[in-house]
DNA sequence: ACTATGTCCTGCGAGC
DNA sequence: TGCTCGCAGGACATAG
């Protein structure tokens, strides 16, 4: 399940990697549910283009792409991976592996390929046009960054909500980014039970929340995301942070702080993982 | 305006 | 050993 850490060092990969190249052609599968632009305008869209700059916007990977040598991206192709989409720069001689949907042919003669066994993984085109048009606008994502995001605009998001804060944490309109992973990890670290509404958690508890998450997003990236089940980052090395999980997975495993049994339940159908005896 | 619930999809592991 | 079955979850549609 990348999350905000993950598709970061993700993106930096593929930033890396391709940076500068065209791409010629594009072969797109017949997998419908992983386009939201359909395939034909991406195709067409995609083709000829020059790769400007790949970067993360929320749990999205952005492609700037432009025309010829303009430095101005006309448009921008979007990568949601979903929870077991992967990016992979690859020789035409690797085998392409099961459930590719997409191949981007680039100038250097390499592949960049989307893999998504389970289809959650969402691709789109978005063409900004002379950046005339003000309906034309560059990606945005759904909500806010929570790596620059002040405290105070912080406190409003979660203030007056009337739904668990985990279940808050994961709703991509408030924060993008956060997912099942760093909800439980920053809310350990904050000591604040995850089925705690959020109206109301204390000033001063959102205050630690928010300083947690920031801690706990930036920790990971540094050492380059967690690797739970099939995420693989783009040079088909494991990030480590899975290494420094406080709650999450570890159902009845002793609390790395004070040894009491993990404890997980349900909030919004995800399975949540916290130490009852440091979470109130 | 919010919040809750169901749905999509494949791989994996438990259980027989 | 080999099969079935239930579950995992991010985003979105739909319902309340």
């Amino acid at each position: 399940m990348p999350e905000l850490p993950e598709v970061e060092t993700i993106a930096a990969g593929v930033n890396a990697r391709i940076q500068g190249e065209r791409i010629k052609s594009v072969e797109l599968g017949n997998k419908k549910e992983s386009f939201r632009t359909s395939a034909e305008e991406m195709a067409a869209g995609l083709t000829g283009k020059r790769i400007l700059r790949v970067y993360r916007v929320g749990k999205h990977i952005v492609f700037d792409l432009a025309e010829g040598r303009s430095k101005s991206p006309g448009a921008q192709w979007i990568v949601h991976l979903g929870m077991t989409g992967r990016l992979l720069v690859a020789s035409p001689e690797v085998p392409v592996p099961l459930h590719t949907h997409a191949v981007l042919h680039l100038s250097s003669g390499r592949e960049l390929r989307f893999v998504d066994p389970r289809r959650f993984g969402r691709l789109s085109f978005l063409d900004l046009g002379d950046g005339r048009d003000s309906k034309k606008v560059p990606f945005q994502g759904p909500g806010r960054e929570p790596l620059t995001i002040s405290t105070e605009d912080f406190l409003k998001l979660f203030r007056g909500r009337k739904l668990p804060i985990k279940a808050a944490l994961l709703n991509q309109k408030l924060l993008h980014g956060v997912g099942n992973i760093y909800a439980d990890e920053s809310l350990f670290r904050a000591g604040i039970r995850p089925a705690k509404i959020s109206g109301k958690l204390t000033h001063v508890e959102l205050e630690r929340l928010h300083k947690a998450l920031q801690k706990v997003l930036q920790e990971a990236i540094s050492l380059g995301g967690s690797s739970v089940s099939d995420y693989v980052d783009a040079d088909g090395a494991k990030g480590f942070f899975q290494l420094e999980h406080r709650v999450y997975l570890r159902t009845g495993l002793p609390c790395r702080a004070c040894e009491t049994p993990i404890k997980r339940i349900l909030i919004g159908g995800r399975g949540t993982h916290y130490c009852p005896k440091c979470q109130h």
